[in-house]
RNA sequence: GGCGGCGUACCCAAGUGGCUAAGGGAGAGGUCUGCAAAACCUCGAUGCAGCGGUUCGAAUCCGCUCGCCGCCUCCA
């Protein structure tokens, strides 16, 4: 298996320090708004290679943190004029509303900052035992700051040199800090923000310190990956890095994996742009699992142009997977109430073809998977399957055989999909849930009715009372589709 | 200015040295159907931004050019 490392800029075998176990971190949201796509992107990517590696049989232990204090938080709250811990818990508890929806599961620790204060001063008052961070007093508390200079390594990760950070475009002039690069460890606190007594007095950390300091506790001192967006490499991840392995002179972290932005317009989607859609605005025109095949057709690390087109794509998609789910169920469930003897007239024709997609799809599967979490190529490879799988079911297979391909293909289908979390539906479930995100205004029961009524005006090949049914349903958003044995009904896509 | 990434059909998107360049969507024609829908079949890039090079062989490696984007400041 192997996965792209962001420190070494290649694609490596993974190997976790401790056979068959994986410690899994990754940077969570500041809790001061709604999440916006990117963050469900990242953290739907980081869902699948959790699951996919628990699948692979390794014993996963998965933390993503909460940040629930910080200069945001406590912006949020004076405009909102609420206590800033009271708009930390509503966007955690706004957060899991909408990753439950997107079934990102939870994490196996979910730690907060504010619960680890203790722990960050240890790392701090070490760090400044040690020479590796100063203390400058701020009326009569005092702020900590890292000294980049005493870190040599600094820039591995993100591939900075010190000296051109210096002479870049400059951060903030800070008289505080000896060096314009050094980062805050311990913020004194100001006049009427939170704080937390601490041997410099009154203050909150800062923001970096948070993880080093989780990640010890929760995962230990070195693990196996540690991940998030893209635009955490610099100056986030390189942070950690410094203080953790000044702290620790251990390694931090063995795979630095990023996933990379969605982009409107080809421009990356942010807050500060204003160009971004929260999750909950979307989840109000697309069905959740839209959202996810979104993010997964494509490769973590590409990134994802956004748009009505794209999210399009993916419900038809669905649509696709869910109607050849409806075949095969009805096709099983016919199975087991005729007895056509095997090999009838048109026989098992296509079932050498299922049969060798059947028998490859593992490999497969696991092949694209194991490439550094090509989620994008495995889908292909399951539509694939979906193709040959209605090939065979259009050649009017019977028996015994003919019920164990198709049974295999729908396991198949399970087990996948319980890996990337998609599929998990029943064709009619999910055809109840698109009559919500479409906002068709019509109940399973009605639209029952109208079929039933259609039914009758047919047996009488009243031919224009049926179609007239047919089409006042189209034009409410729904399919009819006639079978041999009755009829049934989709939301309609488009 | 420094560092990094991307450019594959009408759209999206795999493929990173060697069998016919996956898969989805859209489109055209066909089979099936009372009519439809779904499904299936056929058609669709002699070519992978452009130019040059390495090689028996390149979308895939190297060089240059063009275009787009990201990071260097909070950011998933």
């Amino acid at each position: 298996m192997k996965i792209f490392n962001t420190m070494t800029g290649k694609k490596e075998d993974f190997t976790p320090i401790i056979r068959d176990k994986v410690g899994i971190y990754a940077c969570g949201v500041t809790v001061y708004d709604y999440c916006h796509i990117g963050h469900a992107r990242s953290a739907v990517v980081f869902d699948v290679i959790r699951r996919y590696l628990k699948y692979k049989g390794f014993d996963v232990r998965y933390v993503r943190n909460f940040t629930d204090i910080d200069d945001k938080i406590i912006r949020r709250a004076n405009e909102e004029g609420s206590a800033w811990d009271a708009v930390a818990q509503k966007y955690i508890d706004e957060y899991y509303t909408d990753m439950d929806r997107l079934g990102v599961a939870r994490a196996d620790v979910e730690p907060k900052a504010t619960e680890h204060i203790k722990e960050m001063i240890e790392v701090i008052k070490t760090l400044i035992d040690r020479g590796y961070a100063y203390e400058v007093a701020e009326g009569e508390n005092k702020s900590v700051y890292f000294s980049v200079d005493k870190f040599a390594e600094y820039g591995k990760l993100s591939k900075k040199e010190q000296k051109e950070l210096l002479a870049g475009a400059r951060v903030d002039v800070d008289e505080r800090k000896k060096s314009p690069v050094d980062f805050a460890l311990w913020k004194a606190s100001k006049e009427g923000e939170p704080w937390w007594d601490s041997p410099w007095g009154k203050g909150r950390p800062g923001w970096h310190i948070e993880c080093t300091a989780m990640v010890i506790k929760h995962l230990g001192e070195s693990i196996d990956i540690h991940g998030g967006g893209a635009d955490l490499i610099f100056p986030h991840h390189e942070n950690e890095i410094a203080q953790s392995e000044a702290y620790t002179g251990k390694p931090f972290a063995k795979y630095w994996v990023h996933n990379g932005f969605i982009t409107i317009d080809k421009e990356k989607m942010s807050k500060s742009l204003g160009n971004f859609f929260t999750i909950r605005e979307i989840l109000d025109k697309y069905d959740a699992e839209v959202i996810r095949l979104f993010i997964l057709s494509s490769h973590y690390r590409s990134p994802i142009e956004f748009s009505n087109e794209q999210l399009h794509d993916a419900e038809s998609s669905l649509e696709r997977y869910y109607s050849t789910i409806a075949r095969i169920d009805d096709f099983l469930s016919h199975a087991l109430e005729t007895t056509i003897p095997p090999l009838a007239k048109g026989g098992n024709k296509g079932g050498v073809e299922l049969e060798s997609i059947l028998d490859k799809f593992k490999d497969r599967f696991e092949e694209a998977m194991d490439d550094d979490f090509n989620t994008a190529l495995a889908i292909g490879h399951i539509f694939e399957l979906v193709r040959e799988a209605n090939k065979f079911l259009d050649s009017k297979p019977s028996g015994e055989a003919a019920k164990a391909l198709i049974k295999r293909s729908k396991d198949i289908f399970e087990t996948v999909g319980e890996v990337l979390n998609l599929f998990n539906r029943t064709p009619a479930q999910w055809n109840i849930d698109l009559l919500k995100s479409k906002k068709i205004s019509l109940t399973e029961s009605e639209i029952e009715s109208k079929i039933e009524e259609r039914r009758i005006a047919r047996q009488n090949k009243d031919w224009a009372k049926a179609d007239a049914i047919r089409k006042e349903l189209e034009e409410k958003g729904i399919i009819l589709e006639d079978k041999k044995d009755g009829t049934s009904w989709k939301v309609k896509i488009s």
